[in-house]
RNA sequence: GGGACCGUAGCUCAGUGGCAGAGCAGGCGCCUUUUAAGCGCUGGGUCGAGGGUUCGAAUCCCUCCGGUCCCA
């Protein structure tokens, strides 16, 4: 037959000629396939009835050996022209691999000792119209191709199951542990826009959309953090939000446009109170997921229990590439050294982009010497324009990022509440944009106005799901945690 | 943004200037405990798209599209 969907077309026709809907309405399932497995012994002589798609076909002249797979797993059918009667057993040719069916019967074991169902009746639940990917040498269908495998994640997931829903499991599990694990500690989890008239609390850009009725432009939000932070001023001393964010740049393994972030605030708390939690959060989503806080990592092994080491910025880049960058505070003196040594500097980045590549430098890549998971703490001041200044400098703030495994995995900050300092750091901001940087943050009037009201002393965290499900799932690339990655339209 | 590599049947892949191939999947036939079932026969191609070189292009060159990896 040149053309299998037209194959599959023609039977299609000749079951609705028999008067057999091939897509009905009912189905009526006893048990899945595990629990007829594992109910085996119990279910001797019982009449089951179990649906799932046709998997295999293995024809023997007057009977069939078949495998259906539900979403507990695969299980043997076994369809005898004398068990179900020959206008059904002739009715078999008009199967697909691929179609979902329905069995009766009951269940016995085979001379090679695999437990099956001695099928009475069968019915079609939905014919399938194209072909699977293949079965392969062992037996398994093989579907490889990237693309094909993102664009039409049910393939994959057919084909690749035993690999692709672990990691849609574990990315499950890994939400419901955070929302569980911030629950306990009080917080109010909050929805807040995503539409939003201005965009802040990330160094990105955004996506822009219309809105038609109010005729203005509206921006995806790059952050939720100047809402949540609008609540704590409000009095709800500790919220978080877990969401889609969507930041306007480039796709690699470790970015999606789209991603999910969960941020949380703790009215009254600083960074220090933030890498606790965040090092018990991280280590009871482990736990949760795995059952141990030990975990591998691209080969790499890593226990996520607390308490997580915890280097200065300062002390970590200097240990690791011999660059103190504290005694070099011009931009052209940094600059200077790390060519000197043999790092490429980009002549559009300032003092504290330079240093953020050194950190790069040490955390990511083959080169990378810190596996973690470790908090870095105290940042420059110029690449944070919402962390507080850290008491008796001048240009550094109370930061620190969490990483393990070569993963960035967020972000936190003693809040700044000072509103006159943030004024003036998005007016810092305000001259990057004017020197060229169009990820620079944009000044917010209304969150202003906000820390004017008062913002507690605060403490906030911000990480991505995302790369914590590849952590968990040891998996290099985000688009393996993520169900339907962004790709070019084809 | 730059570089390298890839795109051939439904799937996985060979083929690198001279008739478009294999395995599995599909179709027909045989087979009542098979399981990568087996045996026999068999259909199936815009070689990503467009242009160029050549007597002749899946193969060489250019542009574009999509993907993967590396670098920025």
């Amino acid at each position: 037959m040149a053309d299998e969907r037209e194959a599959r077309l023609e039977k299609l026709g000749e079951l609705r000629a028999q008067g057999i809907d091939p897509y009905p309405i009912e189905s009526a399932r006893t048990h899945t396939a595990a629990e007829a497995l594992a109910g085996y012994d119990a279910l001797q002589g019982v009449r089951i009835t179990l649906v799932g798609r046709l998997m295999q076909l293995r024809e023997m002249g007057k009977a069939a050996f078949a495998h259906i797979e539900d979403g507990s797993g695969r299980i043997q059918i076994y369809l005898k022209r004398d068990a179900i009667g020959e206008e059904a057993f002739r009715r078999i040719r008009l199967l697909d691999l691929g179609d979902i069916i329905q069995v009766t019967g009951t269940l016995f074991t085979t001379r090679t000792g695999e437990k099956t169902v001695q099928v009475e009746e069968y019915a079609m639940l939905a014919k399938s119209l194209r072909p699977l990917p293949a079965k392969g040498a062992g037996g398994d269908l093989k579907l490889f191709d990237p693309e094909v495998r993102y664009r039409r994640r049910y393939l994959d997931l057919i084909a690749n199951r035993d690999e692709v829903l672990p990691i849609f499991l574990t990315r499950a599990r890994t939400l419901a542990a955070m929302r569980e694990f911030l629950n306990a500690r009080g917080f109010i989890e909050v929805e807040t826009p995503i539409l939003q008239p201005l965009y802040g609390g990330a160094t990105a850009r955004p996506f822009v959309t219309h809105h038609n009725t109010l005729d203005r432009d509206l921006y995806m939000r790059i952050a939720p953090e100047l809402y949540l932070k609008r609540l704590i001023a409000g009095g709800i001393e500790r919220v978080y939000e877990i969401g889609r964010i969507f930041r306007n740049e480039g796709i690699d393994r470790s970015h999606n446009p789209e991603f999910t972030m969960m941020e949380c605030y703790q009215a009254y708390a600083d960074y220090r109170d933030i890498m606790r939690l965040v090092e018990e959060l991280y280590a009871h989503v482990t736990e949760r997921v795995h059952g141990t806080t030990h975990i591998t990592y691209q080969g790499v092994a890593l226990d996520m229990a607390p308490p997580w080491q915890r280097v200065t910025l300062r002390e970590a880049i200097a240990e690791h590439t011999g660059i103190d960058y504290e005694a070099y505070p011009e931009r052209e003196q940094l600059a200077e050294t790390m060519r000197a040594r043999g790092y490429q500097v980009d002549p559009k980045l300032g003092r504290g982009r330079l240093i953020d590549d050194l950190k790069d430098a040490i955390i990511k890549g083959p080169e990378a010497r810190v596996k973690g998971p470790v908090f870095l703490y105290d940042y420059p001041l110029d690449l944070s324009p919402l962390a507080k200044r850290k008491p008796g400098t001048r240009e550094t703030v109370e930061r620190f990022q969490p990483y393990a495994g070569g993963l960035e995995l967020g972000n936190a900050f003693s809040e700044l509440n000072d509103p006159l300092d943030q004024r003036a750091r998005f007016e810092d901001q305000a001259r990057q944009r004017a020197h060229g940087d169009d990820e620079a943050q944009v000044l917010d009037e209304d969150y202003i106005e906000a820390l004017e009201v008062g913002l507690p002393p605060t403490g906030g965290f911000g990480g991505g799901v995302d790369r914590l499900v590849m952590l968990l799932a040891d998996q290099d690339s985000i688009r393996e945690t993520i169900a339907f990655p962004t790709l070019r339209e084809k």
